[in-house]
DNA sequence: TATCCGTGGCC
DNA sequence: TGGCCAAGGAT
């Protein structure tokens, strides 16, 4: 992205940029004028915006769900979860009103989970220490559980209209490479918020901070794409752009360290169904897709994946209180759990998920029980306080009842066809 | 400072 | 198909 070497002249002309040759008459004489680049980029965005959800009404709630839902995270996937969300909780009142669990279920395929649960918990700070109303001052805005200092420099300027820098990703490439400077370091990354702040236009922030995202998404592009100079409204100041012979240093993706490749972990995951239902538990609420639910299983050791379900297995019949009788063990297939007689059988299903660090190699087993007296009431893994963790919950509507990881997908396919087929495939 | 946290689109 | 990465924050 942005190289590590400075532009060996960028800095001094860059301060000319600022200085009085390209300068705009301040509002006041006795405040730094904005640089022209500044209103170019203005003029740019009036014509150039897009029409996104968050943009409409940029109330501080708003900002703030927006922003949370775009770390790390493409517009266009943003969108839908944005109007589903807003219209679920239109407020902070409606959100801090809400269980955790619902907000996780309305976050189930995003990613990275522990924005929900900040978003909610930010909520709930908001109404009980402000009365609902969240203040336009950046401390407060960075003691709120997921907010940093991107977020809170786009709540202010976005939401509040006040004068603050928000570096994401985008602003860092394009001002990165139109001032020569390398926002990878951390003393680079604060001269390129300062450089920006103080070139706000005065009552401008909420549009300019957008219009430096805006020009990073669509014309000033990442490596491997190229900026599109020919269509840039900051070509005649931008020093990547004038310095053809030396963007390696401020464009150009650097020289990166080879990455090891995630690590494999093996998993045995198990189906179990009674009737129209199927067994599903809750993670826990730390760590990977924490607090997020899950089919049973585990990861596989030494002994392989089919030992691996046969535990679990014998966890869930544990946890559900169901007993244990008939030897069900390593190395068999079948035995009881209580009175109910489980014949597991599989893998049915295998399948891998990546994640960031890590891929999943799942082979997916399965079990029928036989209706008996009982075991669908049996629900909760701490067998009393606290809310349930081992659940049976019709195969048909598992996404609408509690929040299942994309990385479950295929097993909660391969339990609608189990439940509803008869006979599963494979196995 | 480096690593972890999800997902889908891209070539 | 596989590796890379995107409107960051927490630890």
């Amino acid at each position: 992205m942005i190289g590590k070497s400075a532009h060996p002249t960028g800095v001094l002309r860059a301060n000319q940029v600022g200085g009085a040759e390209g300068a705009v008459p301040g509002s006041r004489p006795d405040e730094p004028a904005s640089p022209a680049w500044a209103l170019a980029l203005l003029s740019w965005f009036e014509g150039h915006r897009r029409d996104l959800p968050w943009r409409r009404d940029p109330t501080p709630y708003h900002v703030l769900v927006s922003e949370l839902m775009l770390q790390q995270t493409r517009v266009d996937t943003v969108v839908p979860y944005y109007e589903r969300f807003l219209r679920r909780f239109p407020d902070f009142a409606h959100l801090a009103a809400a269980s955790e669990e619902e907000v996780l279920r309305l976050w189930t395929g995003l990613g990275y989970y522990s924005r929900a649960r900040h978003l909610w918990q930010a909520a709930r700070q908001v109404v009980a220490r402000y009365g609902g109303n969240l203040p336009p001052d950046r401390g407060v805005l960075l003691s709120l559980p997921g907010v940093g200092p991107y977020t809170a420099g786009a709540i202010l300027s976005i939401a509040f209209n006040r004068p603050a820098a928000a570096v994401d990703g985008n602003t860092a490439r394009v001002a990165g490479r139109l001032l020569a400077l390398d926002a990878t370091t951390a003393r680079g990354h604060r001269e390129l918020a300062d450089r920006i702040e103080a070139a706000v236009p005065p009552g401008r922030a909420r549009d300019f901070t957008q219009a430096l995202m805006e020009l990073g998404a669509l014309v000033c592009l990442p490596p491997p794409q190229a900026p599109d100079c020919g269509r840039c409204p900051l070509a005649a100041w931008c020093l990547w752009c004038k310095s053809p012979q030396d963007r390696s240093s401020t464009g150009a993706a650097g020289a990166r360290q080879p990455k090891p490749g995630p690590r494999v972990v093996p998993r045995a995951v198990l189906v179990v169904a009674c009737g129209n239902r199927v067994l599903v538990r809750r993670r826990p609420s730390r760590g990977l897709l924490a607090g997020m639910w899950e089919f049973p299983g585990t990861d596989v050791r030494e002994d392989g994946p089919r030992a691996a379900a046969l535990r679990t297995a014998l966890d869930l019949g544990i946890a559900l209180g169901l007993g244990i009788a008939g030897g069900l063990g390593v190395g068999q297939n079948c035995g009881h759990l209580g009175s109910a007689e489980v014949d597991l059988q599989g893998p049915a299903v295998h399948y891998a998920h990546t994640f960031s660090h890590l891929r999943w190699e799942v082979d997916v087993y399965w079990a029928k029980l036989p209706p008996a007296p009982g075991i669908l009431e049996s629900t909760g893994m701490e067998g009393g306080a606290g809310p349930p963790t081992v659940l049976w919950l019709r195969a048909a509507d598992l996404a609408s009842q509690v929040p299942l990881p994309a990385a479950f997908r295929p097993v909660a396919a391969f339990a609608r066809s189990l439940v509803e087929g008869g006979a599963p495939p494979g196995g």
